[in-house]
DNA sequence: CCTATCTCAGAATAACTGAAATGC
DNA sequence: CGCATTTCAGTTTTTCTGAGATAG
């Protein structure tokens, strides 16, 4: 029952979540606001409704997480000249900075949680991982902020 | 950016609970209210606290979900006379049929999770994801509804 | 004009933190 | 008294509706 493919996921997830929580509140981050901060960080001017999709989040949702990190002053937001309906999120000097200190600390979390696993282990386990989601998705809808 | 562990993780859960939901959403029923139903036809009588450990939330989450799996008419709860702390939630004859019927398509998605790989991968993907989880959860805390 | 996409606003649901009451 | 279970109160987050604005 609990060597099912759905608990040991849940399970992994929710490990992760929990270490990046803690390491992010030292920082004054919660996981949603760094992964969209990470999102952001890596595509320079991006929409909201993008941001959303690849963050695994709706619309709505990431709007207030976007609220939240302009509050903090970590993001700024700006109209796209070439389209006059999105609203372009990029970094602010402080939300670089800010990025920068949490990024080391979550990629450490995230390869101390393989380091029981051999080099091509964890490529083979994120491949996995990968296709098992892609398969899932082609017969079926995908997350809620995603199309 | 898209090659992390954490990224094919979310992506490959929030893929699985997609899924889940759309089957469950036919029977009445949404992916929490599965977890709970099915830790208890599998556990028999069992505590709301010890249920929230399970199912990774917190006591005050599953105490909202039982109040719903009871006003369904899913479950029931009754005083363990060996200890009148406790509320015990067991299954009605209602919730046994429903739950039944909701195990072969959830088993099926889950099967079909994985259906690109052979027994001996299937195997190591299981058990290389709890170990992953157990690695990260030996030197942090674990879920919301731990301790 | 019509369709699709992006954004915003209000209400409802769900989840967590903190804390209190109860019984072992 | 320490500990676990349950529950209440307050807050935050997320989602669900529905709407308005703009691009193609």
């Amino acid at each position: 029952m609990d060597d099912r493919i759905g608990y040991v996921l849940k399970q992994a997830q929710q490990a992760l979540r929990t270490a990046m929580d803690d390491a992010l509140r030292r920082h004054g981050l919660t996981t949603p606001q760094y992964a969209a901060l990470d999102a952001v960080g890596a595509s320079g001017a991006i929409s909201g409704a993008e941001l959303a999709r690849r963050s695994f989040v709706t619309p709505q949702t990431m709007n207030g997480i976007i609220a939240n990190l302009l509050a903090a002053g970590l993001v700024e937001r700006h109209v796209n000249p070439a389209d006059t309906r999105v609203l372009r999120v990029s970094l602010t000097p402080t939300g670089q900075r800010r990025l920068e200190a949490c990024q080391h600390e979550i990629d450490a979390i995230q390869e101390r949680m393989v380091s029981g696993l051999g080099p091509d282990e964890q490529r083979w386990l994120i491949e996995t991982l990968r296709r098992c989601a892609e398969t899932l998705t082609v017969s079926f809808g995908e997350g809620p902020g995603s199309m």
